[in-house]
DNA sequence: CATTAAACGAGACGGTACGTCTGGTCTTCTT
DNA sequence: AAGAAGACCAGACGTACCGTCTCGTTTAATG
């Protein structure tokens, strides 16, 4: 279905090196100056674009950003995956160690803050993040609660939406609210405290074996 | 929030008049036109007040929202607690489920999205919100996790932080991002997820007793 | 004004339904919105033409404006004249009172504008107007003139482009700069005082004759 | 009257400092790159400005051209006189032959191009020109022949507008169409010609004296 | 008659300037 | 001295056109 805006841009002739340029610049600017310093005017001057052509392909400056992480993201080859060594701990302490020390990268700090904010007020940007950005990723993570699921260390009726919340939420939250240093000994506490639960294990009765 | 630039202003002199209107003005109109499109100068003209008495008394326009948050949140006497009817598990759902209401109520939605905007760009803003808004309830949800600790509920080895955002932090992650809808059975799913844990209990030795 | 850039466009295939379409366009154009807000992309779009076709045969705006008057123009057959009754005086206001006449129509007074702003900065512009639009007008003028000269009733010794912009001169004049209302008594006016000077009649010495 | 468009900004607060900038850029602008290429853009940044002060106190870039004259103008002292030896002929060549150098200037002319073609667009902006500007020129003018016509040497029933734009009209319509050369020459005709009309003179009657 | 090259409509492009809006500072007058 | 008011410099907003440059698609002269 091809909803259009006025005159209806034809996508065809459009210049695939300006949309490069312009996402790069997007990128960059965001990642120098901050998302409130970001500007089409700028982002338009660093790609050595006209301010008409961003304004022509992309609703918001949300949206221009929006796609220059897609561009990323699509760098990397094929759907994402999990570790699967087979000690779902193990894999997941790994996985999230490594998020955490991506949001303690500052390179890559400043620009997804940047995205969640216009996620934060944009439920259309907030839909296309689940989508596209984020939809393959928690596929990937799914996965793999699946795949412990079957081998049995996992409860047969979790519902993996929420399983995935109760791993990635907490370190997503403290992350975006800087409630709390991010720092390895997190990340494992997390997934020992998700996996085993708050509640002190009962004691079995003596006939269940 | 009464950060100071130059000469130091006269706080002895300051008037408690505008001081309320400038909030209340921020309050509203934050909830009327969206954070997008709140400005300084909406809300002097709104508080019928000039803007240099908004850039005397406070640095940003975060730091007005949030003392227009503070002022609401010291409207409640005394300090914050949660339910204690010694049914953690009951307690919780009852807790989150009204805070799922609270996040789907459009009058609040949008002025707390505004905050939390702003405290995603602003460490100094984030730090005021964890300390002086935040900080009671967080105590507060401590408390009863504390609570049911004493009580033999939850393990005696928690950290009660990291407890706390896995009840919480889910669902905060997904009315930020929109995730995914906010239901009573999303509250209550997460509240038993999060005691359980996500693993599948082990038998236990029988010579546990 | 078939003025070339690069190289050469061929004549012979040439669109002649398309430059009647920019030329009738550029005129309703100008009369409508007025000079300043007159465009070259109005013109195309008003025109149903690519803007390259305006583009490719006319090097301003102002060049397709002065066509347009030309096609109005060679709509009349044949070369102008002024009325000779044998009495100037009477002929010139006649002439003088309908170009009055037509000034002040505002379907005339726009257009007219228009195309003395472009000759006002453009000297080529001008040098096109003085050969291919007022050339032959003014030709008859002077023809006018020279007849009353023959018949006696004008100097001998007369400089007739001077002669025809004294005439002329003062009306366009008070017309550009709107210094005063345009009307038939004024152009009697004009003729009279043209025609007899300023100067006082001095007495003729008694032994001319 | 004041006629006020929105907030009536309040003349009392008004910058003389910025007021002056601004004009002098615009007149210096308008004299370099022409007044095609004039832009408000360029008067703020080359004055040091704010684009809103300049939108602020001009409703238009012809508006801030026209009191760059006008400042000027005012810096000449005093209302202004055409020069009376007695020998009205003398004195009028010498004024046009000064008023072809000036036009001959490149200098000037480009400026008064540039305001002559804002009045030929915008009455308004004319009837102010006719009282500010040319207002207390033509009333000099016409005194120096009210002066002739009290000696005696001009018609006693000449409508001394018509005679003004008798002498002047011409002057300026070939400067502002281009339709000939202005030369010391051309100015010395049209005062001859204007003073003894075209008229041949007829023989008197002998009874006259 | 098919070929073919130019003109054509359409419109994307890098730009400039528009007129408006807001940010943050400074000044003036009032309370 | 603080406050209301608002002018100021600065600069981004989103729009309109500029003049150039492809794109296919007529269309007219030629081989």
């Amino acid at each position: 279905m091809t909803t259009r805006r006025r005159a209806a841009p034809d996508a065809t002739r459009r210049s695939e090196e300006s949309r490069r340029a312009i996402l790069a610049a997007a990128f960059d600017l965001v990642g120098q100056v901050g998302y409130a310093r970001l500007s089409i005017e700028g982002i338009a001057a660093r790609a050595g674009v006209g301010k008409q052509t961003i304004y022509r392909w992309w609703p918001s400056k949300g949206a221009v950003l929006f796609d220059a992480f897609l561009m990323l993201s699509e760098g990397e080859t094929g759907r994402p995956a999990l570790p699967d060594t087979g000690d779902l701990e193990a894999d997941l302490k790994a996985v999230l160690r490594s998020t955490v020390a991506e949001l303690n990268d500052p390179r890559y700090d400043e620009p997804m803050r940047a995205l969640n904010t216009e996620i934060l007020h944009d439920p259309a940007l907030a839909a296309a993040y689940a989508e596209r950005l984020d939809g393959p990723l928690k596929e990937a993570k799914k996965e793999r609660l699946r795949s412990a699921q079957r081998a049995g260390e996992l409860r047969a009726d979790l519902d993996l939406d929420v399983a995935v919340e109760m791993v990635w939420g907490p370190l997503l939250n403290r992350w975006l609210q800087r409630s709390g240093p991010l720092t390895p000994h997190y990340a494992d506490s997390i997934v020992e405290t998700a996996l085993n639960g708050l509640r002190r294990p009962t004691r079995r009765r003596r006939d269940q074996h």
